[in-house]
DNA sequence: AAAGACACCTGGGAGC
DNA sequence: TGCTCCCAGGTGTCTT
């Protein structure tokens, strides 16, 4: 489900909910996600208040004065804001239970994502190594394209690694570079300078324009209103196979790249 | 060093 | 109706 726009939206939903509560209990029903829960580290966090909620990459950090959760919610987990009465459906692995009375609930039924626990001066080692954040001003013109020079990589796979970048997912990836023009099979350091400038600008632009709307749902994201996020009816060619490309009505085509499907128009992304 | 394959897991839809 | 197969918003790790 979730890429940064996902991620970011889902943040911002709970934050408001959570921050400057207590963790008054914490349940695991599952006790494993993609890495086990260290479910004893965090019910030691129960009494102390959540300070903030905030993102890093893909990550959700709850910080505590002292220490924070990591949550991940992989290809298909959201976070909701429940009453505490509610009962927990299929695939609701964790929750926080708050002073409020209300619960942050973490759903993943593919269990791809994570909830690990880290304390101390060091990031957590899953952060460590992630690249700067797309809107930031880390991302900047030179760092792109020194990051690019003699890679061979095609762009769309070079985009979609974190180590790079954080945050650009399959979606994302496919609609900057169809807004740039540029074939997602190109190797990526044989791109010139100005077109990859122009790729790092639609980068950029395609996740705050999917931020302001909420993000993109394909199937069952949802925000923790319960709303669905309206991008998807701007995406140019995700999941539009076959259908007209909107600048030059071209066929949109479906090719597979690093085991992805990878959505452009062959037309107006030749080179 | 870097690219590619594989792993983890459930559910939905297509096709028979 | 029900079976099998394929596909899905991610990413760490192992193999070439």
């Amino acid at each position: 489900m979730p890429e940064l726009p996902e991620v970011e939206t889902s943040r911002r939903g709970i934050a408001p909910y959570v921050e400057g509560q207590t963790l008054a209990q914490f349940i695991a029903r599952f006790p494993t996600l993609r890495w086990p829960i260290p479910v004893e580290s965090i019910k030691a966090l129960e009494g102390q208040p959540i300070q903030h909620v905030s993102r890093r990459g893909k990550y959700i950090k709850l910080e505590f004065s002292n220490a924070y959760v990591l949550l991940h919610l992989g290809m298909s987990g959201n976070v909701r804001i429940v009453d505490a009465k509610q009962p927990a459906g299929k695939h609701d692995h964790v929750d926080f239970v708050l002073s409020s009375g209300q619960v942050l609930r973490l759903n993943d039924p593919r269990r791809f994502g994570c909830c690990l626990y880290h304390e101390g001066k060091q990031p957590h080692p899953l952060l460590e190594k992630l690249g700067p954040e797309p809107l930031s001003d880390d991302f900047s013109e030179e760092y792109f394209y020194q990051q690019s020079r003699n890679k061979t990589k095609p762009v769309k796979l070079w985009l979609m690694d974190s180590h790079l970048v954080v945050g650009v997912g399959n979606i994302y990836a496919c609609e900057a570079l169809h807004k740039a023009g540029i074939s997602p099979k190109k190797a990526v350091g044989k791109i010139s300078k100005k077109r990859l400038m122009k790729l790092r600008y639609d980068v950029r632009e395609t996740l705050a324009q999917a931020i302001e709307q909420g993000g993109t749902t394909l199937k069952d994201f949802v925000n923790v209103d319960g709303k669905p996020g309206y991008f998807k009816q701007q995406l140019l060619v995700y999941g539009r196979e076959g259908l007209p490309c909107n600048h030059c009505h071209s066929p949109i085509k479906n090719i597979k790249l690093g085991n992805r499907s990878t959505f452009y128009c062959p037309s107006c992304q030749k080179y």
